[in-house]
RNA sequence: CGGGCCGUAGCGCAGCUUGGUAGCGCACCUGCUUUGGGAGCAGGGGGCCGCCGGUUCGAAUCCGGCCGGCCCGACCA
């Protein structure tokens, strides 16, 4: 396909100023470059110039998929709400999931994902093992009536997504396909050019599921993650956390009762007595539903991590402030020593080396110096309860862990039967048996990609695209109405075009200084620049946008020179 | 949903405290000049001042309600 874009024609309304609306610089400069415009919050016009980079980034994920056998088609967005309910998210969904009526007043939602849908159509079409294992995709619009809609495309409610789902009857299968989607995931966000981590991440209330999520490394990312040069990443709320500099205290001291009045938070314990933060033991309490009080002693200076202590003790909750007055306990002076009757104690396995510790005397205003556990108190359960970060050890190689913040902008899943038992999909094995799917999913944002390449690929000008995912690949810019400038760029736009290079020419009615704002903000990788004078010496300057070095080349070699500057960085 | 702030021309904003019928910059249109990094001069067009109601002789301005948006927070593929 030759193209040919003529800027006098495009449709790229650009903005000198900025929007006051955009927060990061994805947002900002899709607008300014004209590339998107806002409908409401978190829905959005895509003009010509963004649908032309996510045409490039679909085509990129459609060779990805097909080259492990992922076959496409397209799924309803309306759905209605049967197969939710048959599934059980109808009622867990909540209020993320827009839910209308047709004009007979059956109830349908919008589709925030696709596995209701893709197992209905599986169950009713695949009936042996012989047909498994299928692998199917489709590149969709879904909507997700997200609390906080923000960031422009990085956190839309309308947005485009590749998601593909897997059937198999074994679980080697379905993790033979998982490895290959992932493997595809690795090369899609490479030809993006995107600096990326696979990291380890939790599927939340779930559970015990295998995920990893592929980030894109940006400091404007809502995700916080670990990782390592060995290779292991994690986000934070899934990573094992391996504490540096434990133990601390392994003498075990005499256990003293002491008078702590107005000291509630760690940092006043620490303060008062001249003490490490590292050096108390902070208790946070819980309760399981069958209303059994737990508690939770993690280190002074970190976190309690949520996730990980559901998985310890599961379905426990942590406590509101109603609850530590029905339990009659004083928050802010807990402790493992002498709880109450019948409370489970929890302790990060960080501590567990330790023989003097720093702990509330569950006692309003007291506080225990010198606790020993197995001498002063029982620890129910050690486990790994805290949040993972940066300066904590690599758990596969022991080396200290860097910290960042990531873009998610794709996840693979594992599933399991999770779908395909409450929805009954089922197929006959070799054994005659009937059994569930095993199923696994896997997503790629489109809209979101695009974005995180920009916030990844700009300056202060405005975005530097990467050849793979530019709107298009070089732009000519004639800086003069000149006849003979003008006749000499329109030469070169040609002869580009017609030599494969997807071309651009600037040929508006502008001032130099506008074609190069308008130029350097959308972003075009290379920039021809023809001038009066450059071509009365018989040359022109080629540009290469990202790093802004400049080339003068003689006006024949103009094309060839660009022609391999693109090719070399085709992906 | 809780807390803070904001809705005035396409974009960015002033005017509101102290009511008197709307302004600035950029953008847009016309003309002349200019032409390698967002030009200069002159002229011009464009606004149910978010919506509804109230107070008042008179409301962008004061009062009430509603709608929309932004920022912070609430464990989100």
């Amino acid at each position: 396909m030759r193209t040919a874009l003529r800027m006098s024609r495009v449709y790229a309304p650009t903005l000198r100023e900025n929007p006051a609306e955009a927060e990061v610089p994805s947002h900002r400069l899709l607008l300014r470059a004209g590339m998107i415009r806002k409908v409401a919050a978190g829905i959005y016009d895509f003009l010509p110039l963004a649908w032309r980079s996510i045409a490039k980034i679909e085509r990129i994920v459609r060779e990805e998929m097909d080259a492990i056998g992922c076959q496409e088609l397209l799924l309803p967005v309306v759905q209605p709400a049967e197969l939710w309910l048959e599934s059980g998210r109808w009622d867990v969904y909540g209020p993320e999931l827009a839910r209308l009526k047709d004009r007979a007043g059956r109830d349908f939602c919008l589709g925030p994902t696709h596995e209701e849908i893709i197992t209905a159509l599986v169950r009713d079409e695949v009936r042996s093992y012989r047909e498994l294992p299928l692998s199917l995709y489709q590149i969709n619009v879904k909507f997700r009536d997200e609390m906080r809609p923000r960031f422009g495309l990085l956190r839309g409610r309308e947005f485009i997504m590749k998601d593909a789902y897997s059937f198999h009857a074994t679980h080697e299968s379905l993790q033979e396909h998982y490895d290959a989607q992932a493997r595809a995931y690795g090369r899609i966000c490479d030809r993006l050019g995107l600096e990326w981590r696979a990291v380890e991440a939790d599927s939340g209330q779930i559970g015990g599921k295998v995920t990893t999520e592929f980030m894109a490394l940006a400091d404007t990312g809502e995700a916080e993650l670990v990782h390592c040069a060995c290779g292991f990443a994690a986000n934070v709320e899934a990573a094992e956390a391996v504490l540096a500099g434990r133990p601390r205290n392994t003498e075990p001291a005499e256990l003293r009762k002491v008078h702590t009045p107005d000291l509630r938070t760690i940092a006043d314990i620490a303060e008062s007595f001249d003490l490490d933060e590292r050096d108390t033991v902070k208790t946070m309490a819980g309760k399981t539903k069958d209303g059994r009080l737990v508690f939770f002693c993690v280190p002074g200076d970190r976190e309690l991590n949520p996730v990980k202590a559901q998985r310890a003790v599961p379905d426990v909750e942590l406590l509101d402030e109603d609850d530590f007055a029905a339990f009659g306990i004083p928050k802010g002076s807990l402790g493992p020593v002498s709880p109450p009757e019948g409370t489970l104690v929890v302790a990060d396995r960080s501590l567990a080396e330790e023989r003097s510790w720093v702990v509330g005397a569950n006692e309003e205003d007291y506080h225990l110096f010198g606790a020993c556990p197995g001498r002063d108190f029982a620890v129910d359960l050690w486990a790994d309860i805290v949040v993972a970060r940066p300066g904590d050890l690599c758990p596969k190689c022991g080396a200290a862990l860097e910290g960042a913040r990531g873009i998610e902008v794709s996840q693979v899943f594992q599933l399991g039967t999770r779908y395909s038992e409450k929805m009954h999909a089922t197929f006959t094995d070799e054994n005659g048996q009937e059994r569930p799917f095993i199923m696994g999913c896997y997503g790629v944002g489109i809209t979101r990609s695009l974005a995180a390449v920009i916030e990844q690929h700009h300056d202060d000008a405005g975005i530097c695209w990467p050849v793979s995912v530019a709107p298009a690949e070089a732009i000519v810019l004639p800086l003069s109405a000149d006849d003979d400038v003008v006749q000499a760029a329109e030469a070169i736009f040609a002869e580009l075009a017609d030599a494969g290079v997807e071309s651009v020419i600037d040929d508006r009615d502008e001032r130099a200084g506008v074609k190069f704002a308008d130029a350097d903000l959308i972003g075009w990788p290379y920039q021809v620049v023809v001038g009066r004078k450059g071509l009365s010496a018989g040359v022109v300057e080629v540009k290469h946008r990202a790093t802004g070095e400049r080339e003068t080349v003689p006006v024949g070699q103009a094309v060839d020179r660009v022609r391999a500057l693109v090719v070399s960085q085709r992906s």
